[in-house]
Parts: C-alpha cells; structure tokens; sequence
DNA sequence: CAGCGTGTCAACCAGATGGTTGAGTAAAAC
DNA sequence: GTTTTACTCAACCATCTGGTTGACACGCTG
C-alpha cells in the first residue's frame, strides 16, 4: 500500500496540533484546493504552507492529486477518522466517570485543598 | 476561573501527540493514580514523567489533587472532550464526502496519476 | 524555444520539546 | 529531630519544529 510512512496517532494529533494546519484542514473539507490557494489567508511564505501540508500528508490527512503543474489537495478522512475514535473510546468512560469522580470530589473535598502551595498557580 | 492558562485546541493535540502521555491518559482512565505510579511502565525518569503530566495538566487534560505528599492525578475530561467535538465536525462531512469524493476521483482516475515523478515516493 | 507559474528541496536560524541531573521542599515515618 | 518519601524547580543538552531564503524542476503558454 505504501499508504503513507506512519498512519501513527502520533502523527496525527502532532498534526492536528497547529493551527495552521487546523485552518488548512478547515478549508479543504469544503472543496479541493491547490497549495497556492492555500497561502493567501495565512500571511506567511508559500514555503512555509507547504511545509504544513507535508506535515498534513505525512499524518494521512490529505491526499495530493497533480494536475499538470498543480497539486490539488484533499482531505483524507481515515486519519481524522481514527483519531475521533480513539478519542471515542474516552468518551465512554468519561460521561460516567464524571457523575463518579464528582461525587469522590464531593466526599473528599473538606480535606481537598492542603496548604502545600509555595508556587503552584 | 484560572482553569487552565489555555484551554486551547493546540495544547490539547499537541498533550495527545505524545505516545508517553497517551498512555498516561490510559492509566487515568482507569482510576487515579498518584505520579510515582506512573513512572513504573516507562523506563524514563520520574521527572520526565512528571513533565509530561505538566504538560497534560496545561492542556487541562489532568487535574492534580494534593493528598499529604501524594500528588493524585485525575483525568479531565473536558479537554477530550473538546477535542472529540472538534473532530465530530468533520465526522458531519466524511461519510458524505467520501462518496462524493470517490465519484469524483473515479471520473477523473484516466488522467489521475501523471508522470512528474523525480523524487516523490 | 523562452518565460512564467506552481511547487520541491536544501540550508539555515531561533525557539520549543523531551530527556537528563542535581538541589530543594514539604509531609510522613521513624 | 532526623530520615524517607514524593514531588518541584532550574539548568543543561540534543533534537525537532516552524519559519525564512534561494536554487531548481516541471509543465503550460506564447
């Protein structure tokens, strides 16, 4: 398949972890764009964007078609897919948890909020 | 509030990048643990770990409880919650999509793969 | 063919990250 | 009161990251 190097979880969420490239993902699930296309709104070096969208590929969430000199991108779900269901499988957990660990909160509060506060904000 | 000084997607993604601390979530998840704990599984330092937790604590995936010298971490489940949202609006489009796309890339498959091909694997 | 537009690659840089060690602090145990 | 235990903080280091610039490759257009 030779899909994409690392199809990792890592990747993925590192990917996921900038802005810029959250913004580039926000545009290309509407429609397919070139890289130029992408610069304009980022104030910010093609080069640069296209460091982004390398990044985006090597994680699996985009996908290049070249037509003639163009590098037309799209959004590759099965990375974002993958990503939402491990996060899924927290979700499980935390709608009961929650009910649970207020209530453990709520038993141990009096005793919640020890003095060894030197410099912790 | 002063939850955390960035509840911020970044953070987030950028707490769940890390397989280390991925699975420190994992440990949470279960019950609490205090940080020596969590130092067992890893083969790493007490105080990388405790990094990591920091980390985790600033992207508001972890909430610390002081009990004696105990540091008892708990999972938060908000941020992963954020994060799952987040995602959930591209969940909207991928089912959809990737019927769309696939018809799309179908019909233009004949001129799909073209030749400049120097250096990409 | 020459020139332009689109994009890649390599080199470079400042700052962030992930790890280490060592010193210090505070509560608990002796 | 001394020692242990659990943890924090600061300094340090190698590597990664996100940005830049400049040179180059490819395909389209005239």
């Amino acid at each position: 398949m030779v899909e994409n190097r690392k199809s990792d979880l890592s990747e993925i969420f590192h990917a996921l972890s900038d802005p810029t490239r959250r913004a580039i993902l926000g545009m290309l699930v509407r429609r397919p764009h070139h890289i130029g296309e992408l610069v304009a709104p980022f104030d910010m070096s093609f080069n640069a964007i296209s460091k982004h969208v390398k990044t985006l590929e090597r994680a699996g969430l985009v996908e290049r078609e070249l037509v003639g000199t163009f590098c037309k991108l799209h959004l590759k779900t099965k990375g974002l897919s993958d990503a939402y269901h491990w996060l899924g499988a927290y979700e499980l957990f935390w709608n009961e948890r929650l009910n649970k660990l207020e209530a453990l909160l709520a038993e141990s509060k009096p005793s919640t909020k020890p003095k060894r506060q030197k410099s912790r904000s």
